[in-house]
DNA sequence: TTGAGCAATGAAAACGGTTTTCAAGCACAT
DNA sequence: ATGTGCTTGAAAACCGTTTTCATTGCTCAA
């Protein structure tokens, strides 16, 4: 079951691709030259099935966007500036030793996490405390 | 700045009252009662609001909606069942020694996290090991 | 190789959570 | 008390995502 149609062999490429997580819209992007009749919704059904079939990863970000990466990839986590959205990759995932306790602890099979750490960069902190500054005498 | 109205009086009671985070509906549906008139918006409003200005802390949950819980609470991670969406709060947080040397490292202020752990609790591995079977001969 | 069956696609409409608009209402400083 | 402008309620707009439905085109059996 998943027949091979150009598609989603195309949609795939971007994933592999892309080590970053990407949305629907940007596969679309990247992808309307070369296929001008594709259409969103494809690109939608086709992840959602990757994603059912383990084939990539789902994680819905703080902007409110599903973005997929491939799965087998050592996956990412990521510090995000709140300010200016600057993203630095977390290399190492702490998580590995927690998930095999909690399993134990709760009979449950874990199947993955989403992490994500907000910050604010060293260029919007001081953006940040230079705005403070202006606004301080009026509050 | 910020009036004192009895909409964010109420709204902020909600968050008080819940240890969990709380979505905007969650909120709605709560207050509907006491405050007939009560706006959807009004409750949107308020929430980013008091959130821009540190009072809650955001989240956006795999399911794409976002919650929101008071900030300075000792805040919770869940482990979410994939299958019947069952919670189970996680108690230690493993990530603030993390943070710490994060911040070192990339010259971010950490400001706060999102961690959710998924998996299939013991029920829902029981009821996809069942479907298997039965359709293992067909496969 | 051909045709039947059915999964996959494109286009458009529907959906649902969230945001915006705008006129009316109300809090707060004076 | 009064005016200013922040807040609100109601409705419409938004936008990412999902669904619908007719059509296309894989795949497999003959």
């Amino acid at each position: 079951m998943l027949k091979n149609t150009k598609q989603r062999g195309a949609i795939m490429r971007i994933l592999k691709q892309n080590s970053d997580p990407v949305g629907a819209e940007d596969i679309f992007d990247a992808l309307k030259d070369e296929y001008p009749s594709l259409a969103l919704s494809t690109i939608y059904r086709n992840l959602e099935r990757f994603a059912a079939d383990g084939l990539i990863k789902k994680d819905v970000w703080s902007d409110g966007i599903v973005r997929y990466s491939i799965a087998q990839e050592h996956h990412g986590h990521y510090l995000i500036c709140t300010g200016c959205s600057a993203k630095i990759k977390i290399e190492d995932c702490p998580l590995s030793g927690i998930e095999r306790g909690l399993a134990q602890d709760t009979g449950y099979e874990i199947e993955g996490h989403t992490l994500t750490i907000y910050g604010k960069c060293p260029k919007c902190i001081k953006r940040s405390r230079a705005q403070e500054q202006a606004k301080k005498p009026r509050e």
